[in-house]
RNA sequence: GCGGGGGUGCCCGAGCCAGGUCAAAGGGGCCGGGCUUAGGACCCGGUGGCGUAGGCCUGCGUGGGUUCAAAUCCCACCCCCCGCACCA
């Protein structure tokens, strides 16, 4: 491991000295141009990205060794919230941020002075992004990816900044940008919009926003006044019987426009953040309690009476509900309580005796349940209380069963008969019609942010939107991705479509985090994903930017146009901006040499975000041949079975690859241990057996590089073999990477080729075998380099091999060395083997000899005549006539039989007379494999020695006797 | 719930799209042997059941079906994983 470690650093210094990977624009030489997304840089990149960036660049090796002048570039991603929201985090003296924090720099620097220093440094956003910007790319530089450094760059540059600039302001020519309210998460500690990575748990316990019907119920004695309940169901008002408040929580009557509304004081702060412009003030507040005994009309007409209620929470949605017995287990449990209980209606000044008038009312049938359906679960779970927490589940239960079998028994014509979820919808556009209720958004359970701020739901006013369900860019973006765009694995085609499909309007800009200005509304900034569709446009032309030293403010919007279209005069363009019109025509070169990206790969995860607006931007922005031409995806990474998560703290950071492991190590095995399309499991045990097998390569090399071989004869068919397979499974590696199957060419190109080894070397003996590698192993780390590329530079300076491999060329592996009559016969011998060996398995008690009957010639003359399609008839004459097996009949037919059995062309691919000579070379191994002298006989040798079993011989399944 | 993917031998995992040559590649583990002072590494053999001749039986989530033939195709069911938005 030492070793190897070593040798990678040599090489990556070198390709480096030697600048290996600059990619220029060449006109006229074939271009391949393959990206990976930009790593965000809030933190150290783990395998599970190195997963990614390796096959990335295993196909970018490839190329390149193919011939095509590939470009491979790099940058940092730092705009958006997450950066900024740890910068924050760590200025105010979060503990747990900052030990994280240290943890990873201590990944880097050991002096804890220092650390504490880099610490310090990371209250600024952009210090914590460019530190570990810096970081990753020395862990890519550690891993051997084959990248342009040139043009690397992070998006907070004002340089960036300019591009996105001009993209958004295309989109906005183009008609793409809305403007609209949008409901959110909000956190009322820091005044703003957080979203899932900013609450408390929100990845294990997901936060959802819920829209409840706030149905107002008038009260009987006031003017204009409205009791508001809240309901998920709002069906079920049809078997309203009663009101439920919390006498002991607080309540407020406030303005509401021109009505007057009484919810709790929690769902008044709700309200002021979601009804932003309603005029709403605070005219009174009173008890719960205060409230019971008051009467309200139903928009249904109804009269109904307010009761108390315990389980009624002040913080969900409006404090209030309305009950409906029949289908609520809560309102069933609270009003059986209520009726055992009727006393209690005292203290509030109640007759007992109105709760005997209060009965469920059915009005919704499912089928099998004939009681109303709450009592009969809340029985059959045996809840009294209405404080009972099974009461979440009775409540999942019935509503699951009601949504879908349940159908409305009600009075009213225009409902009955509905089912339950049609209803539901009807009846709550009705109330919103008639001004008898409204949205109210909360969410589905208590959730604070990271600092203990409350979070609730709010309504965002004038939220800029990129809007994809705009039928013309929906359209030809999905005609594109289905008919034009390749997708590897393919069958995450189906997947990106249905995103293509799903996308519709989705907010673009925010008020806060690292980013470009809105152009048109600067006191937005663009959010992280929308400002990176594009931006493989800007790699082409990043390092002409940067030679030339144009400035941000340099780069209008003609500029791009120019650069990116075509339009406009280069000549005045320059004048404009200063640009120089050289480098104007540079960048424009570049683009479009570069233009369209071949390749990009990435997690499975960017499908339904990131790559679906990459390919919308672009069928935007674009005309068609400059679009994406294909996508290539991998899986996760797990280790030991398990999800690597920050918070088991069993992450795998790339930088520990390059210290505790190896770079050609960890290619081999992030590549090749999985398929693309599947959760590639990390597993120490399996690392180390494939450490030992490179190990196992590497010396394998060494002896081949160092044996000298000049007596060695490959005249055996088994050398031809050994020749051939190598060679098959090379031709068969180079398909698979051609497909992206990087497994596969791992397996072939690799592991299958040590196996071939091993068997040859176990045939022939060491020296040979080792001479016969000698003869292939430049096509051999030529094919490997890919995957390996610091051992097999390594090798090939051993071998005396010019310049750096990893600019070589691809070995032309051509089908005619290919044998397949050596392939066929060898596999005979190994089936001997195996058939030999279950004999011998099976009659334990053995003498010692063993006599190995080859076929007769006539025997395969007999199948090439049904290969022919000769029938029976002529089939037995001929043999009659010309061999002499008159009398023989039987045998013929036998033999006939056995190829009806199993027909197999590969039997035409021989002779028997070859299959006598390889015989008799094998002759020795088959001895040493099964340890009995071995006598290899003529199947007419065997008839007339008498030897059993003789007629058994059959074409590539010789016959044998053990004596 | 909607959408997508998947269930293979003790374990991991290929095969399935293009049905037969699949008792089912390759690892790992376990058992035995070689090498070695010993261990590790490496190499060889075994690892569903039965069988004194290369064979037979049972088998690829469950239950049906199509077919001369199904791990592979069709239907139903059960179970598991992933995504569901403003977050990179």
């Amino acid at each position: 491991m030492e070793w190897l470690r070593r040798v990678e650093a040599k090489w990556q210094e070198l390709w480096k000295k030697h600048g290996v990977f600059k990619a220029e624009a060449a006109p006229g030489k074939p271009k391949f141009y393959i990206t990976v997304p930009y790593p965000y840089t809030n933190a150290p990149l783990h395998i599970g990205h190195g997963r990614t960036y390796t096959v990335g660049d295993i196909i970018a090796r490839y190329k390149r060794l193919r011939g095509f002048n590939v470009l491979f570039p790099m940058a940092f991603h730092i705009t958006g919230t997450p950066i900024l929201a740890i910068s924050e985090r760590i200025a105010r003296g979060d503990e747990k941020e900052v030990k994280r924090y240290k943890e990873y720099v201590s990944k880097y620097v050991q002096d804890p002075a220092e650390i504490e220093k880099i610490i310090e440094t990371f209250k600024d956003p952009l210090s914590l992004a460019v530190f570990f910007a810096e970081r990753v790319h020395k862990d890519f530089d550690a891993l051997g990816y084959s990248i342009d450094w040139r043009r690397r760059f992070h998006t907070g540059e004002d340089i960036y900044n300019a591009f996105v600039t001009w993209q958004f302001l295309k989109l906005r020519e183009k008609g793409l940008i809305k403007r609209g309210d949008h409901i959110v998460t909000y956190c009322l500690l820091h005044r703003q919009p957080e979203g899932e990575d900013d609450i408390a748990d929100a990845d294990t316990n997901p936060v959802e926003i819920l829209e409840f019907t706030a149905i107002k119920f008038k009260l009987v004695d006031e003017e204009n006044t409205y009791l508001v309940a809240a309901t998920l169901r709002p069906e079920t008002l049809f078997g309203a019987t009663n009101i439920w408040v919390n006498p002991e929580a607080r309540y407020v009557v406030v303005e509401w426009g021109k009505e007057k509304i009484v919810v709790s004081e929690e769902a008044l702060t709700k309200l002021q953040h979601q009804y932003v412009d309603k005029d709403i003030r605070v005219v009174k507040s009173v008890y719960g309690k205060e409230l019971v005994g008051k009467q309200v009309y139903s928009p249904l007409g109804s009269k109904l009476l307010v009761l108390p209620a315990a389980f009624v929470d002040p913080d969900n949605a409006t404090g209030i509900v309305y009950s409906e017995p029949s289908d609520a287990p809560y309102d069933y449990v609270a009003l059986m309580e209520l009726k055992r209980n009727p006393e209690k209606l005292r203290e509030y000044g109640l007759d007992p005796s109105v709760v005997d008038e209060i009965n469920p009312v059915k009005i919704i049938e499912v089928e099998g349940v004939e009681d109303h359906h709450a009592k009969v679960v809340v029985e059959e779970m045996g809840i009294v209380s209405q404080r009972d927490p099974r009461l979440i589940e009775a409540t999942r239960r019935v509503y699951k069963e009601q949504y879908y079998k349940g159908v409305m028994k009600v009075d009213d014509p225009e409902f009955n008969g509905l089912p339950v979820s049609k209803a539901k919808e009807l009846i709550r556009e009705k109330l919103f019609r008639e001004n008898s209720a409204f949205p109210f958004y909360e969410l589905n359970r208590k959730a604070f942010c990271r600092s203990g701020g409350k979070i609730i739901v709010a309504k965002i006013r004038g939220q800029w939107f990129i809007d994809y369900s705009i039928p013309w860019w929906k359209n030809e973006t999905r005609e594109y991705v289905d008919k034009k765009l390749l997708i590897v694995p393919d069958k995450y085609k189906k997947e990106m479509l249905n995103a293509i499909d799903w996308l519709e309007r989705r907010p673009c800009a925010r008020r806060r985090g690292i980013g470009t200005k809105l152009p048109f509304d600067p006191d937005w900034i663009i959010e992280s994903l929308s400002d990176s569709t594009i931006y493989m446009a800007f790699y082409t032309i990043v390092h002409i930017i940067r030679r030339y030293g144009i400035r941000a403010e340099q780069l209008k919007p003609m500029v791009f146009d120019y650069v990116f279209y075509g339009v406009g005069d280069p000549t005045e363009i320059s004048s404009r901006t200063g640009i120089p019109v050289k480098a104007l025509e540079d960048m424009r070169k570049e683009f479009t040499y570069w233009y369209p990206v071949d390749q990009r790969h990435t997690g499975i995860a960017h499908i339904s975000n990131h790559l679906s607006f990459y390919v919308y931007h672009h069928v935007a922005l674009f005309p068609p041949d400059k679009r994406p031409r294909m996508i290539t995806l991998n899986e996760l990474v797990i280790r030991e079975g398990a999800k690597m998560s920050k918070s088991k703290g069993n992450v795998i950071l790339l930088r520990d690859i390059a210290e505790r492991y190896s770079a050609d190590l960890f290619r081999l095995y992030a590549a090749g241990a999985a398929n693309l399309d599947s959760v590639l499991d990390w597993r120490e045990k399996e690392v180390s057996t494939v450490l030992d097998s490179l190990r196992r390569f590497v010396s394998l090399a060494k002896q081949a590089v160092e044996a000298k071989c000049s007596d060695q004869n490959p005249s055996l068919m088994v050398d031809k073999w050994f020749t051939s397979r190598v060679n098959r499974l090379l031709l068969e590696a180079t398909n698979s990477l051609e497909r992206v199957e990087v497994r596969e060419y791992i397996q072939k190109a690799f592991y299958q080729v040590l196996s071939a080894i091993d068997y040859y070397r176990e045939r022939v003996g060491e020296d040979k075998a080792i001479c016969m590698v000698k003869n292939f192993l430049d096509k051999w780390v030529k094919v490997l380099n890919p995957v390996i590329p610091h051992v097999t530079e390594e090798i090939w300076e051993w071998m005396g091999g010019k310049g750096f491999l990893s600019t070589n060329s691809w070995p032309r592996i051509v089908p005619e060395s290919i044998n397949e009559e050596a392939e066929v016969l060898e596999d005979m011998v190994k089936d001997l083997i195996d058939d030999l060996k279950n004999v011998l398995n099976v009659v334990k008690p053995v003498k010692g000899h063993v006599y190995i009957i080859v076929a007769s010639p006539w025997k395969r003359e007999v199948i090439r005549m049904l290969i022919e399609g000769k029938s029976y008839k002529e089939v037995i004459k001929t043999m009659r006539e010309k061999h002499g097996l008159a009398g023989r009949e039987k045998e013929i037919l036998l033999v006939i039989q056995q190829y009806r059995r199993s027909p197999d062309a590969r039997l035409a691919l021989t002779t028997a007379e070859k299959e006598y000579q390889v015989l008799v070379e094998a002759r020795e191994y088959i001895e040493r494999r099964i340890g009995l002298s071995v006598d290899i006989l003529w199947e007419e040798e065997a008839r007339e020695k008498n030897i059993p079993k003789a007629d058994k011989a059959y074409p590539l399944k010789p016959g044998f006797y053990i004596e």
